[in-house]
Parts: structure tokens; C-alpha cells; sequence
RNA sequence: CGCGGGAUAGAGCAGUAGGUAGCUCGUCGGGCUCAUAACCCGAAGGUCACAGGUUCGAGUCCUGUUCCCGCUACCA
């Protein structure tokens, strides 16, 4: 039987395009993740969708002056768009708004109500009486009681960044009318998490959590040991998933309760379309889930959602959760309101084909540890100095010369010194290093691993100097010599998979290879062909044009 | 304010059973010329945020301080 690996990567929220901090935060680790495990045979489901729900998207939609779903529909298709661009291989894509998932959404919701999980509390909340409607924190725009600053939020103050409660807000308007909101009692449902601590500590202390990171084990150890209270999970608003009672007419589920049920719907569009059963995807305990999410979603993949999935009782349990920091642009905040960000879908525009380059920079500058800073100079340099330089142009060389020699056709190892010996051992040991290092989830570590093998191949190359050997080589040593390279570029081009999928593709085509298993990747199995194609460059220089041009479209861009 | 993470060569990062500080890029010098002026070799460059402490010995352990990021429960 081979082991299931349920992939889930953050359901993007859908009221915005995606820019590279989403790509190095959750989806280049989690895609590097399951193409690899499908490499290695292994059954995988990666799932994702977009988060059409929540407070923001109908004041984002009623600032646009249209329909909330009008702004999902919008989004979504772009959304989806720049992960095919990217070759962000979901195995499905859904999106919370789907029959599927509120199907599923109320049903956990009626099973844990029905198992009296819940607590109910009434509460006053601010309301508008024109607009006959509960508001949300978000919905409640006053002056900031800390700063002064006028356009506050409910729940935070944007100016000076404290957290408020729309209560404390001076002259609180509704963002929806411009009324004053009164005050009027609501009734709501909550997540009592005290009663989980047992559970999440039998969780942590139970399973060795020695492999998960630092900073994902730091923050769910202190909110358990803080003390957990119960956490609203309906809300007054109409737009979501309606609470499925009677009693609570008007009321949706909390966005943070349905989005992460929504890797399970995803999960069933999928298995239903290949007619197979979703749920040892989710309760097999054979099957590994892990979750690829950003350090801002951290307490609700470590302590809600589990425990949500606890209250069912039916469910697995995350086996590692690796949060990645955050990407800084520019050595500032990346920043959507700002509009301080690389937008995918124009970065497609403005470098078409060369996805693969934006995958390498972002996984070689992934933010694993701490926040990292992307730099257009740095993706520059990162591009022509390894891509072009060390992978590109050993790969090049490699072409040239074998079609120099032999006219693309490969020529064949006659005898193998000690030095090459032991050079084949190492040039087949990386696909076990590269693997190790992707299930720890080392993603940097691995892609750099990737261009050391080409380093090999240059290095190889230089010592052993085909290009004067031939002049007078009478022992047919440059065939050896050959012959090991070309094989070099046919392990490159299986290894480079689960990082630059093009340009794997592309390899795989030069050089004949065809995809085999990861462990088959060995020596007793040379990966190589008898024929190499001439073709294009895989990989181009950027000029520093292009790159003065990206510089001033972001700063003309700020808002 | 509380909690968690981070601070290491010009830049980006590794580095815990505590034992002469590493990698990539950049810079400088040399080699090679098959290759996208690419490749290969060598060198320079760091008081490991700051201040104390434990120790024969601290980037690594302890205490305090500063700065950056996140969380702090109705933004997602």
C-alpha cells in the first residue's frame, strides 16, 4: 500500500490578485513538496481553493460598487490563472463558495452542535438600524482613541496599529450607511477552546514535534500555556455560509471556521471526479497531512482547526505544519492596500516563459527562518549568475560540444578511471540529498543542492578539458568524458522537477530522458539517451534595463 | 504591556551533545577558451546586535538591553 500525503497549501483570500509573497510563502514549498512525493510514487492529494467568504469581501465589493460575487468571480479566475502560470500543481482547485463546501461546512457545524460542542453566548453588538444588519468590527470606522487617526477599523487602528474594539472607537460610523450604530443584542456560537488544551497538549507532548519549526512550535506552545478562552466561530453578517439552524436566521459561519474545512471539500471535488474515496485522505491515519501555510495563519492550522477535527473525532491530525515567514520587497512590507507588491499576473506579462526564474529566486531566498528581503538586483543576479551562468550554460556546453564531436549522437564510456568512478557516485547521490533535505522541509537547502550538481559538470568539465584532449586523443577519451556529462544534464533534468518544472521539461525533451522514479534515479541506471537535440537556450540574461524598468513601475505604483 | 521568532563578512543565508567561524553572490588576482564575456582555481573581507555571567573554552548555555517581524482572540 503506498502512503497517502494529504498537501494543503493556505486557501487564498479572494479579494485580491496574488504577488510573489504568496508564492514564497505557502505555494512554491507546498508544490516543490508534492511533486516530489509524486516522484517518489507516492499518492498524493494537494489541495487549495480560494476563501470567497468573510467581512472583507463585500466592503471591498460595495467600494467597487458591485456584487460580492462579482469580486470572488473576478478574483478567483485570476487567482487560479497565476497558479497554472506557475505550475502550482494542485491536484484540485475549488472555491469556498461551492455547493460542495457549504455542504460540508454545515454538516460540521450540525455535527458538532449536535454533540453539544459549542457554547452560546449573547453579546451586545453595534448595529445599523437603516441598514437592518449587524456590523462587523470591520463595518465600524471611527477615530482612534490611542492616535486620533480617523478612518480607524473596529478592530484596529491602521495609523498606529493597536488592536480596539469598535465600542471604544470616538464618533463610530457605519461603513455602510454613515449612520450612527446603536447597540443590540446578538446571540453567538463559540469554539470553547479550554476544552481542548488537554487534547492539544496531549497532541504536542505525545507526538515529538522536535522536526517541526522553531517559530510554529514557539507560538502554539505560548498560546497553550497563556490559557485558551472560547472563540466565536458565527457571525452577524449575509454573506458566507448560513449558520444551518433555525435560531440563527441572518448568521454566518466565521470565515476562519469554513476556509480550513475547504481543504476537505477540495479534497472530495477531487476524488469525486477521479471516482475514488476521499475520506482515507483525511482519516486514514496511515495518511500524512501536513499544511503549507504563512506565520500569520499559524493558530488556526495548530490549535483551531485541530481541534475542530478533534471534536469530530473522525479526523487526522496535522503531521507538520511549516510556516514560512514573511517576504519583504525592497526591504519594505509588502503591502496590498500600498500597492508595494509584484503581482503575478503582471509579472507574466512583463517576463513571459520565464516562470521558472520567479520559482528559483523565491525558493532560493525562501523566508524558512526568519522574513527574507526580495530585491529585483538579487533576482537579477540570482537569474544570470546561477540559472544562466552555472545551470544554463553547463547544460549549453554540454549541447555544443557533444554536437561538435558527435553530431548529438552519444558516445559511448569506454573505460572509467578511479577519479570518475567516484565522480558518478556523487553525480547519483544527489537525488537522495535533495530528498532528504525537501522532507524536512529544507526547500532552500535542496534547490541549492540542484545547482551544485551543475557545478559538478562545470568543474568536470574544466578539469578534464575535452576541448584540447580531442586534438589528439587516440584513446577515444573524450566519449568518457562526454558520455558522463550528458549523463550530469540527464539527472539534472529529472532532479529539477519539483523546483522548475519548464525547465524540466524542457531538459527531458533536449536530452530524451523520460521521467522515471525518484529511487530509480541511480547508477545502475544511467539516465541517458542516444540522442541530444540542439535548441534554444533554456535560460536568458536580464539586462539591467529591465530591471531599472521593474524599479520604477513599483515606486510608480505606491500608493 | 504580554507571548513567539529573528539579529553571523558588502548582500543573502548555514551553523546547538559549547572546542581554531562556513556557503552562495559580489570584489580582487590567476587559469582556461567548449560555452549565454560564461566556466575553473586562489585571495581579501566578520570584536557572530549590545552589556554582563557560567566555563579551561561561548555564535552556541544563563541574565539584562536594543532593533526588526508576527500573534494578542470580530481583518484574513
Amino acid at each position: 500500500m503506498k502512503k497517502r500525503h494529504t498537501i494543503t497549501a493556505a486557501l487564498p483570500y479572494a479579494n485580491g490578485p496574488l504577488h510573489i509573497g504568496h508564492l514564497a510563502g505557502a505555494y512554491i514549498p507546498a508544490d516543490i513538496y508534492a511533486r516530489y512525493l509524486r516522484l517518489k510514487g507516492k499518492d498524493v492529494a494537494f489541495v487549495c481553493g480560494s476563501d470567497e467568504h468573510g467581512a472583507a469581501i463585500p466592503i471591498r465589493a460595495k467600494k467597487e460598487g458591485i456584487s460580492p460575487q462579482k469580486i470572488i468571480d473576478k478574483y478567483h479566475t485570476i487567482i487560479k490563472k497565476s497558479f497554472e502560470d506557475f505550475g502550482i500543481s494542485f491536484d484540485n482547485y475549488a472555491r469556498t463558495s461551492s455547493k460542495t463546501h457549504h455542504k460540508m461546512a454545515s454538516e460540521f457545524f450540525n455535527e458538532l452542535n449536535t454533540k453539544n460542542i459549542f457554547i452560546e453566548k449573547e453579546s451586545e453588538q453595534l448595529y445599523d438600524i437603516e441598514e437592518n444588519q449587524f456590523l462587523a468590527d470591520r463595518y465600524v470606522e471611527g477615530e482612534c482613541p490611542k492616535c486620533g487617526f480617523e478612518e480607524a477599523y473596529g478592530d484596529q487602528c491602521e495609523s498606529c496599529g493597536s488592536s480596539l474594539n469598535a465600542t471604544d472607537l470616538i464618533n463610530p460610523k457605519s461603513k455602510l450607511s454613515g449612520n450612527i450604530p446603536s447597540l443590540k443584542k446578538t446571540k453567538h456560537w463559540f469554539l470553547p477552546l479550554n476544552n481542548f488544551e488537554d487534547f492539544l497538549n496531549k497532541w504536542f507532548l505525545k507526538e515529538k514535534k522536535d522536526d517541526w519549526k522553531t517559530n510554529v512550535l514557539g507560538q502554539v506552545k505560548s498560546w497553550i500555556n497563556e490559557g485558551l478562552k472560547p472563540r466565536a466561530i458565527t457571525r452577524d453578517l449575509d454573506w458566507g455560509i448560513p449558520v444551518p439552524i433555525k435560531e440563527a436566521i441572518g448568521k454566518v459561519l466565521y470565515v476562519w471556521f469554513d476556509a480550513p474545512i475547504g481543504y476537505i471539500s477540495s479534497t472530495i471535488e477531487w476524488a469525486e471526479r477521479k471516482n475514488i474515496d476521499w475520506k482515507p485522505y483525511w482519516q486514514d491515519p496511515n495518511t500524512e497531512l501536513v499544511h503549507f501555510i504563512g506565520k500569520d495563519n499559524i493558530v488556526f492550522h495548530c490549535i483551531i482547526f485541530p481541534s475542530i477535527l478533534s471534536a469530530s473525532g473522525k479526523y487526522i491530525l496535522p503531521s507538520n505544519v511549516p510556516a514560512n515567514e514573511f517576504l519583504n520587497l525592497e526591504g519594505q512590507k509588502i503591502s496590498t492596500s500600498k500597492n508595494w507588491a509584484i503581482w503575478l499576473h503582471e509579472y507574466m506579462e512583463d517576463f513571459p516563459e520565464m516562470q521558472d526564474t520567479l520559482r528559483y529566486v523565491l525558493t532560493t531566498n525562501a523566508p524558512e527562518n526568519k522574513d527574507n528581503d526580495f530585491t529585483w538586483k538579487d533576482y537579477q543576479a540570482k537569474n544570470n549568475n546561477e540559472l544562466v551562468a552555472i545551470l544554463g550554460n553547463f547544460i549549453n556546453r554540454v549541447v555544443v560540444l557533444t554536437h561538435k564531436y558527435y553530431n548529438g549522437k552519444t558516445p559511448e564510456i569506454l573505460t572509467l578511471n578511479e577519479n570518475e568512478k567516484n565522480l558518478i557516485d556523487e553525480v547519483y547521490s544527489f537525488p537522495k540529498k535533495i530528498g532528504v533535505s525537501i522532507e524536512k522541509f529544507k526547500f532552500r537547502e535542496a534547490i541549492n543542492l540542484m545547482i551544485d550538481l551543475a557545478r559538478l559538470g562545470n568543474k568536470y568539465l574544466a578539469d578534464t578539458e575535452p576541448w584540447k584532449v580531442i586534438k589528439t586523443d587516440e584513446s577515444h577519451k573524450v566519449d568518457t568524458i562526454m558520455n558522463i556529462s550528458i549523463q550530469i544534464c540527464g539527472v539534472l533534468s529529472l532532479i529539477c522537477e519539483p523546483f522548475l518544472p519548464n525547465t524540466s521539461k524542457k531538459l527531458k525533451n533536449q536530452f530524451n530522458i523520460k521521467t522515471i522514479k525518484w529511487e530509480d534515479i541511480n547508477r545502475n541506471n544511467p539516465v541517458i539517451s542516444n540522442k541530444i537535440e540542439k535548441s534554444n537556450l533554456i535560460f536568458r540574461k536580464i539586462e539591467d534595463e529591465e530591471i531599472a524598468f521593474q524599479l520604477e513601475k513599483l515606486n510608480d505604483s505606491k500608493q
